[in-house]
DNA sequence: GTCTATACGCAGATAGAC
DNA sequence: GTCTATCTGCGTATAGAC
């Protein structure tokens, strides 16, 4: 039966990617994704063999999609600008659908990082994701102002991603505090982000 | 003898801090913190109990010390904007001299939430920690611009914290790229930071 | 207080029936 | 392909000598 197997394999995957994305390698239990996938334990090593092999192939899954985000980078019809813009979109969308990616990806990287590395270069290559010279670029043509290109990126990144990864700091900081509070929502965060992209690059 | 116990218990809590902050709770292994406190596994025990124990003492120190670096926001002697600048290069220090706090923070509150709402909840109201209301004072006596306080709150953090959470991400992302890349350094990301919320408090 | 030796349980992995 | 039953190793925890 192909079609059972797909099934099978794809509710693994799926179990794994919810129990590693919250959990992380050490903390996530085999059993319980065999649970969560309705099926025996047995079966998960009979498809991927080992935990770490499962997880390797989760993680490569997330990260892969992550790097998909900044494929905009690349797309030579709009401006510099246009381009940022939209990946700002595109980033906070997608954080906002999988909140848990960030907090995965870094997690694991700032365990074992020699593999990342391999990981991210290949992937780099692959999709030609390259920000900073854009930058340079832009800067050279005096399109855009003459910031740091790094500090620039780094405050970009860390604008869309971080609400994300601390969401669960930001509710119990502010919701414990006298004035209920409530998640401003990512349109006002995406509205956020381009002000400052929009203030830093302004010539 | 008083004070060999002392160092004792130092050295383990020494040890279990740098353990737990690279591996989390569930990775970290007592073994390897008696390795590294010089002392023997049974000896763990014999101090703190259980690793649950061990781990909630070096939690509770890292939260008391993260939420110190706020106190400047209650130092009423000082216009808010300055409070703000102040409490920038605190916490950009802080957290250059442990890198691995935030991580750590948020990992284990992605795990384990009930137990931080509480502690949070003691700490707030001990050290009366309350920027988002001293934003809204700050906009009702008309000193700063209207902007949203919750997002404002959120972007700073953001940018304080984020890339020393992403440390490992940025290196690799860099350093992979063609362009050899040097880390900006702490200065040039707290005046970014404080450009980022002199243009977003001014009328 | 500190050690060695050991108990105990849990989670990953395998064998083998169906 | 999927299951039940079982093995194995590792990591926390304890007992007990010094």
């Amino acid at each position: 039966m192909q079609s059972k197997d797909k099934n099978t394999e794809q509710k693994i995957l799926e179990a794994a990617k919810t129990a590693f994305m919250k959990y992380g390698l050490y903390g996530a239990r085999m059993q319980d994704i065999a649970d969560n996938a309705g099926i025996n334990k047995a079966l998960l090593h009979y498809y991927f063999r080992s935990k770490e092999k499962l997880f390797d192939q989760v993680f490569e899954g997330a990260l892969s999609k992550y790097f998909e985000q900044m494929l905009v980078f690349s797309d030579t019809s709009l401006p510099v600008l246009e381009r940022i813009f939209k990946y700002i979109d595109n980033i906070i969308d997608f954080l906002s659908e999988y909140p848990q990616m960030s907090m995965f990806i870094i997690k694991e990287i700032s365990v074992d990082q020699e593999m990342f590395y391999e990981k991210v270069k290949m992937l780099k290559e692959d999709k030609g994701i390259h920000l900073i010279s854009l930058l340079k670029e832009g800067q050279e043509k005096g399109e855009i102002s003459n910031i740091d290109p790094v500090v620039f990126v780094m405050n970009l990144h860390s604008l869309c991603a971080y609400p994300f990864l601390a969401s669960p700091i930001f509710k119990a900081i502010i919701s414990s505090s006298a004035s209920h509070w409530e998640d401003p929502g990512n349109n006002k965060l995406k509205a956020s982000v381009k002000d400052f992209v929009a203030f830093r690059l302004a010539k």
